[in-house]
DNA sequence: TTCCCCACATAACAAAGGCTAAGTTGTCCG
DNA sequence: CGGACAACTTAGCCTTTGTTATGTGGGGAA
């Protein structure tokens, strides 16, 4: 297994630039973490707007981004098992929205003055980090694309899709589903659409044999198809063999390409 | 004025952090740049996946961030002057979208060597750099929020109200409207709704007496109107006054507030 | 076991928005 | 001054999606 001997951290990064780490860095990482917390159900972590300063690595199970307006819920964001959560609150200091736990989560904390001290000796690391916010960036981006491109069956199937593909990013999840605490009204806060119509999607991603969602069971019946619904097209995530190929974080790689312009 | 003795770089977080670096500082920014380069009408500048060992910072102008799936063009995102356009690209190297200018735009290239010299020693300002990153990042989840929660006509009034807010905080824009090479066409590409869609509510927006859109000329016709329409609340945007008060990143700003967690 | 509750499921109607197909207007260029 | 072209405008029809209402099913608590 390649979760390595960093019972906590051992996830971060993996599948993307995890290999790019010295394992003196691993273990720099790994003693980052103040202590860890296990928390169940549905809970608020982290409140917009307040003054933090400490950040999560979330361990196991499944984090939010929420906002709140008008009483309605939007979820503009997750997190899986590796991830550094709020490493945007180190430089922010106060979020611009809640950060929530759902299901069984364990998670670490990561109080700031120790990153500080980090950042300021270990350059390398700091990129790496800066890099891992950058990754959540990309997310976004590619969520906003999908909202304009697809309508809601392939929203639904694009979330399920990218779901399952990061989670198997970090050796969750097997070859045909994974098991998630999401319901279809958390799915619909993130697809941003109602309930009704979540449910009627899933009928017709079920009904035609690509994917079935079960009490938080979701079964992919035929990956190919799901791929195709969802145009999923997972470069966006910086896994390894993807964009990220070749890149400058990796140990002791030089810059001295020219510059160049395209178009 | 306060775009102050620097002619590239005078509007780069201005109305956000740039009260918290230093003359030195912003010195050494506006030393960044390399060269600078104007062009006109709609072109790509940077395409998805191009290796990239500069960045850029917009001077004049507008810039887009695009992405094409399928021959289907989509805008992600967009540039004011005094944004630090790709930085990304200095932590990720590739892309993962294209970036194109439109109008009549200034830019300023920044090689990653002068950058990596400059994030070595100075930890203020690698922590104001990636706080720029982030700013966008809060953007992006803001268009997520907004393209689940807003009909059309708000995600519109939305677009315009953000638009001219952030053209303001740079100086730009006047108290009744502002002007942009943007078309109804892009209007669409970036609320991810038809043309016709864009046109008919352009329309509705025009008879409610809230906004006006003709030829690139947008006229605010009525400022709490818009702003209650698109349900425009700017605090994400981190500006004076608003989440980044008493900023950790400002100058010489102590770091010692005890954990706390909300909930 | 039985009840209760929450998540899931379906139907019927209404509203929003996509698509195609015409116009219209303004601007630039010869 | 007239033609060409791009941006904008409108209408009509049809699909997608929201809303309201109501029914079903399975797991946990008493």
């Amino acid at each position: 297994m390649s979760i390595d001997n960093h019972p906590m951290t051992g996830r971060f990064l993996q599948g993307r630039l995890r290999h790019a780490m010295a394992d003196r860095e691993k273990d720099l990482i790994e003693g980052l973490i103040l202590k860890t917390e296990e928390l169940r159900g549905e809970q608020l972590l982290l409140k917009r707007g307040d003054f933090c300063d400490y950040s999560t690595m979330l361990i196991e199970g499944l984090m939010l981004r929420t906002i709140h307006e008008d009483g309605r819920r939007s979820i503009v964001g997750y997190q899986v098992p590796g991830d550094f959560v709020d490493l945007h609150a180190f430089a922010l200091k106060r979020l611009d929205h809640d950060l929530m736990v759902i299901g069984n989560v364990t998670v670490g904390y990561v109080p700031h003055e120790r990153l500080n001290e980090i950042m300021k000796t270990e350059s390398h690391l700091a990129r790496i980090f800066w890099f891992s916010t950058l990754l959540d960036a990309a997310i976004h981006r590619e969520w906003i694309m999908k909202s304009q491109q697809l309508r809601s069956m392939g929203r639904l199937a694009h979330l399920l899709a990218e779901l399952w593909y990061r989670l198997r990013m970090v050796e969750l999840g097997s070859s045909n589903g994974f098991q998630t605490p999401l319901n279809q009204i958390h799915l619909g806060e993130i697809c941003g659409m109602s309930t009704v119509h979540v449910n009627r999607c899933l009928r017709d991603l079920r009904e035609a044999g690509i994917v079935e969602f079960r009490r938080g069971r979701i079964t992919v019946l035929d990956a190919e198809k799901l791929k195709e619904t969802a145009r999923f097209e997972p470069s966006y995530l910086y896994g390894e063999g993807g964009l990220s190929v070749g890149h400058a974080l990796d140990k002791g790689a030089g810059e001295t390409l020219p510059v160049r312009r395209a178009g």
